[in-house]
DNA sequence: CGATGATAGTTTCATTTGAAACTAATTCAA
DNA sequence: TTGAATTAGTTTCAAATGAAACTATCATCG
């Protein structure tokens, strides 16, 4: 495939990885203007508010929090150490396993849960609302196909 | 809204930026790892051979690679350091204005583009035959549709 | 001309990030 | 037991990143 005649043309603009990285990278920043100069909250640590709001009765090791995030260990402790300094969350050592630790909402840190998490889910809202029903419907069903196929892609070129 | 029984519960695994950005960087990493360890190349460094790649017969300022890929200038000059340094892409000083300097794949840039290339797509292809035509047709639309709003909604809460 | 401002691209410096090494606590096996 | 192997989480250090300052060139206006 030396010929430059027959490699095939890769337009970028029309090229689905790419398009996927720009509208995440849309989606994410206008997503994160809602909670970041306001609550001084970096991705990583809403993320991790997200899911610690999700089912406020169960506090969550890091550990649990990494698997559910798919962020990595070092990511989760730093946006721990941030939080813990906010005083959004609080931390209780596991009295039968001292190397795990349990997280959870502070009051504080439930009040600004309680404020964003509605803002984020009315900003998705916006953007679905701008589709057809039966766009938003496939749009689904297509994202979690991909995510599937890729992940499969993925593991076996690994 | 501070009553917690109020608030809108965000479960962050169905909540449609989160799924994007993951779905977002599996698909980026597959095909990352297509040119990465093979030919050295950096996410930045790609996109930029692909949009020289794309017509070769016109080579392109720094600027314009800037608009192309939607990176900016300091990005794209490391990436354009690093790809010289690889002997992938040269460039010539433009004649009417030397602030200017005109980049395109030497030959050596090009082999490596006509093995990249085609790779990515036939990715991208069996990505997409996992899907029925008509998903397939229709995340089409729907991305392009996405990304529109977004654009609005992020320039209008700017 | 000469000064002022704009533009293309680079460098600097402080912050962020990631991988690997590390600590501390626990489990398991002999 | 005790000593090796695991696990939860942290720290370190080098490399990547981004914003702002910078260089060099060009355009414009008097």
């Amino acid at each position: 495939m030396t010929d430059p005649a027959a490699a095939a043309r890769l337009d970028l603009a029309a090229f689905l990885p790419y398009r996927l990285s720009i509208l995440s990278n849309t989606v994410s920043g206008a997503i994160a203007s809602i909670y970041e100069q306001r609550h001084g909250l970096a991705v990583a640590d809403w993320r991790l508010m997200a899911i610690l709001g999700m089912e406020p009765a169960r506090p969550l090791t890091q550990k649990a929090l990494c698997a559910r995030t798919r962020m990595d260990k070092v990511q989760v402790s730093r946006a721990v150490k941030r939080l813990l300094d906010l005083g959004y969350i609080e931390r209780e050592v596991d009295s039968a396993d001292r190397r795990r630790a349990h997280l959870r909402l502070t009051r504080r840190g439930r009040v600004v849960y309680d404020a964003v998490a509605p803002a984020t889910l009315e900003w998705e809202r916006d953007l679905l609302s701008r589709l057809t029903p039966a766009e938003a419907a496939i749009l689904d069903t297509v994202i979690a196909r991909l995510q599937q196929v890729a992940d499969e892609m993925a593991a076996g070129a690994g």
